[in-house]
Formats: C-alpha cells, structure tokens, sequence
DNA sequence: TAATGTGACTTAATCGATTAAGTTAACGGA
DNA sequence: TCCGTTAACTTAATCGATTAAGTCACATTA
C-alpha cells in the first residue's frame, strides 16, 4: 500500500508537506506541491479513508436505515427506488453509504450504537417502525439524522406529499363520476393516517359521503388481504363504484377477487391503487395510481443530510414534502 | 465519546490492558479483567471500528457492486432480494456493508481504489458489466472477490442455475404437449447464453425442433421490448404455440401484445416467465416462471467471501451453483 | 542461595493522515 | 547592519486501538 510515508521518502520531503500539498494548503510551493502530485500519481497513491477519519472524526460515510422487520425493506420497490437515490445523490457529495442495523455479529448493538461505531457522520431512516425505542434514541441522538415519511422533532424530514396523493386520487374519481367510494388501507401508520384523513376530508369538502363500512384495514404490499378487504366490500348490500387500494401490489389481490365475481375493471368496478410501480403501467388495463416522488425524496434526504453535517452551525430542521404525480391508467370508469 | 483511555483511567490500569482485557487476552486477571468490562459497560464504552480497523487492517467492511448502468440495479427485484441476503448474511457474520460505485464526489476512482480506499476486506459483485475493464481490474486484485452470475479465473462464483431452469421449463411445456416453443431472449450476456443453450440442447433432446424465427431478441425488464418480439411470433405463418419470456416483467408486455391480438392466455398461447417475481404469483392467470435462489446465492456469497477473507491460507477459489424451484402457475396449457 | 519461571501488568511503537507550532533562510526596510 | 517579515518547509502530537517487548514481584526448584 502506498502510503503519504513513501510520497515523502521519494519526494525528500516530509509527511506534512505531502498531506498540505494533496490537500492543497497555502505553504507549499507550487514547484514542490507539483512534484508530489505527480510522485503520488505514478505511485498509484490513494488516500486512507480510515486514517483520515479516525484523524478528522469525519468518516465521510452514512448510514442508511432499513428496518426489515417491519416489512419495508429493501425490496420493496418504494424503498429501493429510496435508497438508489440516496445512493446516487451521497456519492455525487463524496459520501459513501453503509447499511445500519440492530445487532452485528456477536456483538449486540442498537442502531445508534451501530451508526457510532462505524462513525457514521449521519443517518438516513427510511424505512423504519418509529415507535421503536431504538429509533427514537437514534434520531434524538447528536448523530444528524433525516426521516423518511416520518417526522421527529429536532430532525429533518422528507415527506412524500400522502395528503396531496389521496386528495387528488379521490378528486380524480370523483371527477370521473363517483359517488361511492371505498378506500382499504394499510396498517396504521403516520403515512396511513395522512392517507385516511386526506380521504375524508377530500370527501367532505365534495360532498361525498363515506360511510363506516367503506374503510376496510388491510396489510400494505399483501394482495391477499386486501383480496379479503375486496370480498368484504363487494358483500356490502350497497357497493361501492370504485375502491382505491393501499399500494399497486395489495390491487393485485382486488384484482383476482373480482375476477372471482366475474366483475370486470373498471365496467364493473372501478379502482385504483398507489405508488405507480412499473408493473402498473404495463397491467392492461393501466392502473390508476399515484406515484411517489421517491427519487426525489431520496435525493433530498442526502442533500439535507450532508448540509447538516458539513453546516451544523447554520442548520435548522426542515420538514421538505415532496410531490408525486397522478398516473390516470384506465381503471376507473367515467359513469358521470 | 468514551475511549479505551477513559477506562484506563477509570480502572487505574494503562490502556493496553484495557484493549487486552476487552479482547479476552490470557494475561490480564480475573478481577481486573471484570473490573474492566463492567466499567466499560457502565461508561457506556464502544469500539470504534475506524481504530481497529486502521490498526489491524481489517475493517469488517464489506463492498457491494451493483452497477447502475448495466440496469441491473438495485430496484430489480432479484438484485434487491440478493442485496438484502447478502447484507443479512453478513451482518450474522459481523460484517457491515458498503456500496462501492466509480468515483465519489470530486474523486475520480474505479471500483478497485473506491474498495482500496475504504479499506474493504473484500467485495461482491453482484451486478455489472463484466467486461469493464474496471471490474475486471477489481477482480483480478489483491481485494477477495466474489461475483454473481459470472465468472472469473481466481474468484469464487456464485451462479444461479440457469441451465437447469431453462432445462425445467422447457421440459415442463414440452410435458404438457408443446412442441412449438419459442423464446424471447435479453441482451446477450454469459447468462443469456447459458439459458440459450440450455433452451437449444433440451430441446434438441426432446426431439423439439426450433426454427431460428422462434429466437427472438429483446431487453432484460422491458415489456415494451418483449411486446415487439411478441408481435414478431405472432406475425409468423407458423406460430409458436408457447412462448417463453426473458423474465416476468417482460411477460407484461407480451400480455398485452397478446391481448390486443384477442389471444387468451393460456387458451390461445401458453406462456412462461423467468424468476417468479411475487407479482407473478399474484397475477391471474398465475404465471408459469422459474424462481431463482437470490435468497441463497446471496447468503452464499458472503459466507465464502468471509470465509476467504478469514482463511486465506486454506482459500481456494469455488464455484457454486444455486438452484431455483419451478413455479407451477396456469399460463401453460396442456394440449398434450 | 541463586537461578529460573510465571502471572500480571506497563511501555512504547504502530497503523496513515492531519495540523498547530516551531525552524530556517532569504529578503526588505530603516 | 540589524530587525522584522514571510515563504516554505519540518517537528511532533494526535486520533483510538493493538501488540511485541519489557518490567517486576513473587513462587518454584536444584
């Protein structure tokens, strides 16, 4: 390994001038500071990032957090769509990414614990059961930390735009005609609550009544509970036009449910779903759904991260709500 | 941030029987040894990874490579079931896990000095064009390596059995009476070419002809790509009677190809897919597919990583071949 | 009694890089 | 000529942990 020890020996100059001149300080000579650049280049010479943090206490190097126990893992197309981005957008700043979680080995950690250890200088949550104690110590902790569809006090956050997403799924069916409409929704979530009031406002302000019955719970990213929510509606004396799904998997279920009944979309029945993950766009027929600007969201979430760890003096939290788009398949009738 | 001089002071001892004491070293006592770990414990102590690792050389780091521009990325499904397999294996094993890209921030660097200059102790490569210089320079490093459906002289290989899934699928129309099968392969890789043998030689063993307009090129993930290929079998005055796709997602666009042609599936055209997605099992029809390992080559290839990077001495480099499972849906009829 | 051994430490060097503080020679100005 | 300044270095401490080598008190053995 070459190291700044051998730039020196072959420059016949010290470690220090070696350092000040790959870093570009103002007292070396220009002359000398061009000989150790070109020494370091022919030596193939690369910079020791452990060395360098353990010096600075900056490892240049976040962590990212996806708790899989709560289902919202990597392979989720939402999430990974998150973490390619944040991906993408820490390296264009010069931040490497590590994975964050509980326990590693035989060594038994918390998340905090975890990010310290490996002097993570910040922490993406992007996925994450935020009841959990852990999480909370971690975001309350000094480490700079940004949230995902979640919001501590004291941290940033990227919130994908669930009130603006429902409101225009709802106003888009309305649009279409519809006066019955049914929403089955995930497990009860702070995203989940956003999505269930912004449903029965939006309602309200249209005039739309929505009965009890048509709220059904289900599981995000299962089809077979929502397959069981379906039943459950289509059981109702007075049925829905249109049901709007959790997310674009849980539709799947709908989907097979009411092919079941012999109900085709959207003549019998209108739906639509949420996320717009490619799969919805190449189902015939085009699923209706909301995408979340999941790109975005993680590259912001990088984006704040590093402003905080690079301006901890300026910063100050920031909630930033990023806006996804309608994509009008054609799952919903137009019975206007 | 409590340090291992911290205890030392707090346990009147000097630092190097604090670290030797913490690491189960034979020459410390009992008592003092106890002494030190419960005020380690009480001090809140951790290790900090970036010492150790600037001490030993070995940074329990290790690197993941998905190549972004092959659009093998992190957001296809097998890759993300392969990385969160990966990463679960090696967080089990004590290691953590850090994406390795071309160039960081200003740096300018290939994959072999972003892997050096993390001080990785070895890397997987899970996804990229391996005839990029780049990789192949990684590869043939001094860095233990790992790659995934590829492989190289020296590095130990975990490949997903594409032979025998091909083998599987083919014979399994082939039971239910087909003998016109066609196959819309993806771009041509190592993979592609395996899967197009193995389709040519079972059915050269079944005594299955396979005119060359059966062949049909398309993209990896692409149903727009798959569609035209479709339409291409359609066209001919001798159509296929089952068509097998490069992968799942490329099935939707031959469904939908096929739909606008009025074909059902599996009345009027049986079709298989490739790697039994979750989607494919929730779509109606359920769609015929092979599923492959990625959960377990995944596992695999950190475990013989690690174990390379721990008994380099005993190392010698492996192949290891992963086996799927045939997914039986019902987009196959059977015309026997 | 002297030599030898041993258990339980401490000392000090080391990994690679950074940086405050110190040194030295050259130069300018009075 | 002497002093102050400045450019261009070097010295040495430091980050936190590990470990080979050294020390020392005490026990054992011939």
């Amino acid at each position: 390994m070459v190291t700044i020890t051998d730039i020196a020996n072959a420059c016949g100059v010290s470690r220090a001038t070696v350092s000040k001149a790959l870093n570009g300080a103002p007292d070396v000579s220009r002359e000398t500071a061009d000989r150790i650049r070109e020494t370091a280049a022919s030596l193939g010479y690369l910079p020791n990032a452990t060395a360098r943090a353990l010096k600075l206490g900056r490892s240049y190097n976040i962590g990212v957090l996806f708790s899989d126990e709560t289902g919202g893992g990597i392979s989720h197309e939402y999430f990974s769509r998150i973490l390619e981005s944040v991906k993408a957008e820490s390296e264009r700043l010069g931040y490497d990414i590590t994975f964050i979680s509980k326990d590693l080995g035989r060594m038994s950690m918390d998340y905090y614990e975890h990010a310290k250890y490996r002097s993570c200088d910040g922490v993406v949550i992007a996925s994450a059961d935020f009841q959990d104690p852990a999480i909370v110590r971690l975001a309350a902790s000094e480490i700079p930390t940004v949230t995902l569809d979640y919001s501590f006090d004291n941290c940033s956050s990227i919130l994908s735009d669930n009130v603006r997403g429902m409101e225009a799924l709802v106003r888009f069916v309305h649009g279409k005609g519809h006066r019955r409409i049914a929403f089955i929704h995930g497990e009860i979530t702070s995203v989940t609550q956003k999505r269930l009031a912004s449903f029965r406002r939006t309602c309200a302000e249209l005039g739309v009544p929505v009965p009890a019955e048509y709220i059904r719970p289900a599981v995000y990213h299962d089809p077979r509970s929502s397959g069981l929510a379906t039943r459950a509606l289509l059981a109702l004396p007075d049925r829905p036009t249109c049901i709007l799904f959790p997310d674009d998997l849980s539709f799947l279920g709908g989907m097979s449910e009411l092919e079941k009944h012999g109900l085709a979309i959207p003549k019998d029945m209108s739906v639509a779903g949420y996320d717009g993950i490619p799969l919805s766009q190449v189902l015939r027929p085009r699923l209706t759904t909301y995408r979340q600007g999941a790109e975005r969201m993680g590259a912001e979430a990088a984006r704040l991260l590093i402003e905080q760890i690079e301006q901890p003096d300026t910063w100050i939290p920031q909630q930033i709500t990023v806006e996804g788009e309608l994509l009008e398949g054609n799952t919903v009738a137009d019975i206007g």
